[in-house]
DNA sequence: CAATAGTGATTGCAAAATGCAAGCACTAGA
DNA sequence: TCTAGTGCTTGCATTTTGCAATCACTATTG
């Protein structure tokens, strides 16, 4: 596949720029969904299985998520790269502008609005945690819960508010 | 059209998850291509009048781009909308990823370059330059060339270097 | 006036991508 | 053996993309 342009904003989405990739990245850096299963079932916007195999092979094929060996019929499991993990800014940037110009529910918003609230060097830890994550990195010494627990925290917050807001 | 989910990324993606949108505002932005013609024979990924046509109503129905008036026949011109300024961080993100992990020309390659090096008070100072541009602002008093005069400059240099070194 | 150049689409067609839902070949456990 | 789980694959219809020609309009020039 010979790139349009070598434009590095060219070169960026033509990797990138399509919604599913996108999508399936958000799910695996922010729902820890490692498996094909997980991200299929777990998927809120509906992922269809073909789509999400596609994408799953052209992401890694562009070197941004590789797959850990499994027989068939075993389960195989997905990680980040250090390219993967650097799409974070790209989809925190996309969350972001959605805040502002998107309705959206308060649940599934949480998220963003706490990263928007605490600012870049949340992102900074939530690569570091990743990089735990996704390639083995030794952690770093942090006080109280990871990034990732604050936005799953978040999300609970925010999930049981709206349970008490339709009582 | 409904949306998929209530999530904020996924209301980002379902108006800009597509190349085609991404590369157009990237020229609104970058290129200050304002008219239908100079966006169609100006776009080097060479992108097809029909879709281009598409990507620009699709903008303009999303709230990022508004239309000038004009009559049949006549030039209309595009502004962005707050909206559409907006974006800048996230085709500044994708071109700063794809500056750190695709290959491409140093020509292409220069604005990205000087913008990661100045870093985020560019990216203010740029915004603020498209809404003077594209909203009638008020400018913002500011010592020697703007940010897209210096983006346009780096681009220059980088043309001369290369054609230096060729020769 | 006719010819030319420019305006932003629109069109016809073929190829590619998407999406739904069922199905496949495999593994593992009861 | 049956059931449940594994990651796809498949058949099909619909939608989107992409190429290149064309359209109906405006404005200028000879």
């Amino acid at each position: 596949m010979e790139p349009r342009s070598g434009c590095p904003v060219n070169a960026a989405v033509e990797v990138l720029g399509d919604r599913w990739s996108l999508l399936v990245l958000r799910d695996v850096i922010f729902g820890d969904r490692r498996h094909f299963r997980a991200l299929l079932t777990g998927s809120i916007e509906g992922i269809a299985s073909n789509i999400l195999a596609d994408r799953l092979k052209r992401l890694i094929d562009a070197g941004i998520l590789t797959r850990g060996t499994a027989a068939r019929g075993q389960r195989a499991r997905f990680s980040l790269t250090e390219a993967g993990i650097q799409t974070l800014p790209i989809i925190y940037a996309l969350g972001n502008w959605g805040l502002d110009w998107c309705q959206g529910s308060a649940e599934l918003r949480s998220r963003q609005q706490l990263m928007r609230d605490e600012g870049p060097a949340f992102i900074e830890e939530l690569m570091d945690e990743l990089r735990v994550r996704h390639l083995g990195a030794p952690p770093k010494p942090h006080d109280g819960p990871g990034p990732l627990e604050r936005l799953d925290a978040a999300y609970a917050a925010a999930a049981e508010e709206e349970h008490v807001d339709r009582r």
